[in-house]
RNA sequence: GGCCCCAUCGUCUAGAGGCCUAGGACACGGCCCUCUCAAGGCUGAAACACGGGUUCGAAUCCCGUUGGGGCCA
């Protein structure tokens, strides 16, 4: 019976979560739901300079937003790392008594010039290990520094890159604990998995060039090595790394932007891992076949015209009524008047579901819905609004007064009489309604309207729009 | 600069030596459907970075070049 599976995501609370920190949050939770393993969350707050606790919730609303649960850490005491400095300052001591890291007092301005001498002569900087031969008192202002074996090799089994092998001419006595007490990235990152026991650290490809300097401390400290999975990172379409000046970044404003948590994490998993041709997967479907070796190894682009179409998918299978309930927000944020109901709203949300890509746009395209066209198209206008406008205006009018039977069927059935009636083409009775009710020419099926907007209104606004059409003659 | 990683249509990818005259999806063009716009259906154009090997046979394995990315300062 093998050991069950620990992974964690470690954010740092410096910024809002972007999307590539969510990929790797929807990796790693989808490989502990996969194995039915545990997910841990944890802060990585060392840098107090840069984080803070507005982050911090941010991250942990956008992580509940994608419903990427975790089964340990926040609120639960002792996943932040500020609050674990006694545990790496433990196992800092314990390096040390056994002499498996030892005091440096090299300043930075030295460092800084040897470093310099070194660039003059073209050479790589390693840290000359001065102080590891000469013994540093613990009187002195001191940082720590691990004693790495000063030849042979590290070797980084990856899940994904196969073997990667590191020489040890490469890796620096590196520093663990700095001289102000505070412990280093590296060494927090090592403490915190070994004692957090994670089995297998799935990360983004660029921290796997620090992972051999982790292997030597794990090593160091004597703890079993977990599995190593460095997966390809995100870029924008130039290439370069996915930054603020690309565009939308992080993953709340993507909610903002009416992106459906759904499509978030299928155009997500889509991004470097693959199942056959499928591209629409919801979560149990990903979780049933998320597996890390069909993740792939090249670097891939965000293209937000795929993740509109991924998201327009999901609009298209989800049901009117969650979707309503979730473009509520949107229509209100339009400034437009509330919606007679929610089952209302239901209805008008499946006329759209075949024509908005995003919340946004399908609030914007609800808008005649909830309010009169306030200007007709002049394009439209200048078709339709010719001679005989005012004659039809009229009977449609005297039409739809009488009329009983609202659903879209009778509705249709009426405007097909009434256009054979007099020697017209359905299109053109309809584009006249059309106008009238929505201000333009494209629309859902104008029956669905009518039959939402409902006889007192549709009527209302077919009598705005012929006095309009009177007025201009 | 040193070290490490990567390389299939513009983009996401399938492809684990013969199933590949390289498949799917987004975007783009055409046609069909049609009350408009969409959606949908059909269809078109579009890729194995380059050069050497290995092999009866390579997109798939090896080496090099080029390009891109990352880490370290």
């Amino acid at each position: 019976m093998s050991e069950p599976v620990r992974v964690r995501f470690p954010p740092s609370p410096t910024g809002h979560l972007h999307v590539g920190g969510a990929r790797t949050a929807l990796f790693n939770w989808l490989f502990a739901r996969h194995h039915r393993g545990v997910y841990v969350l944890r802060i990585e707050d060392t840098d107090r300079s840069r984080s803070t606790e507005e982050y911090t919730q941010s991250l942990l609303e956008a992580l509940r937003w994608l419903g990427l649960d975790w089964d340990e850490g926040p609120p639960t005491p002792g996943y932040r790392q500020t609050e674990r400095f006694d545990i790496y300052r433990a196992h800092a001591e314990r390096l040390l008594a056994e002499g498996k890291a030892y005091r440096c007092r090299c300043t930075p301005e030295t460092l800084d010039a040897l470093r310099k001498t070194a660039e003059a002569r073209k050479e790589t900087f390693r840290y000359p290990g001065a102080c590891r031969e000469a013994g540093v008192p613990a009187t002195e202002p001191h940082a720590l520094r691990l004693a790495i074996p000063r030849e042979g090799l590290t070797v980084v089994d990856d899940v994904n890159r196969g073997r990667v092998v590191f020489s040890h001419a490469e890796l620096d006595d590196w520093i663990l604990v700095r001289t102000d007490g505070t412990p280093t990235y590296n060494f927090c990152v090592v403490v915190d998995d070994v004692t957090m026991k994670i089995t297998h650290v799935i990360r983004g490809s660029d921290h796997l060039s620090n992972t051999p300097k982790q292997v030597l401390c794990y090593q160091a400290l004597g703890y079993p090595l977990p599995v190593f999975a460095h997966i390809p990172m995100i870029l924008a379409a130039d290439k370069t790394r996915l930054s603020k000046r690309h565009g939308a970044t992080s993953t709340l404003a993507f909610r903002d932007m009416g992106i459906l948590p759904e499509a978030m994490l299928n155009y997500l998993a889509r991004l470097g891992w693959s199942h056959g041709d499928q591209e629409i997967f919801s979560r149990e479907d990903l979780i049933r076949h998320f597996d890390l070796a069909h993740v792939g190894s090249a670097d891939a682009v965000f293209d937000l015209e795929k993740f509109k179409w991924v998201n327009h998918q999901w609009i298209k299978r989800l049901p009117a009524a969650r979707l309503a309930a979730d473009l509520a927000p949107f229509l209100e944020r339009a400034g437009l008047p509330a919606p007679r109901s929610l089952d209302w709203l239901a209805r008008v949300v499946d006329t759209l579901k075949e024509r908005a890509r995003t919340l946004v746009e399908m609030a914007e395209q609800a808008a005649f819905y909830l309010r009169p066209p306030d200007a007709y198209d002049p394009q439209s206008t200048a078709k339709f609004w010719k001679e005989q406008a005012t004659e039809r205006y009229a009977i449609l009018i005297k039409r739809l007064e009488t009329q009983e039977a609202m659903d879209p069927r009778a509705l249709e059935d009426l405007y097909r009489f009434l256009a054979a009636d007099l020697g017209l083409k359905l299109v053109d009775l309809a584009q006249l309604t059309r106008i009238a009710l929505t201000g333009k020419t494209a629309s859902p099926s104008i029956f669905e309207v009518v039959s939402i907007l409902g006889k007192p209104e549709t009527v209302a606004r077919l009598k705005a729009a012929a006095a309009v059409v009177e007025a201009r003659r």
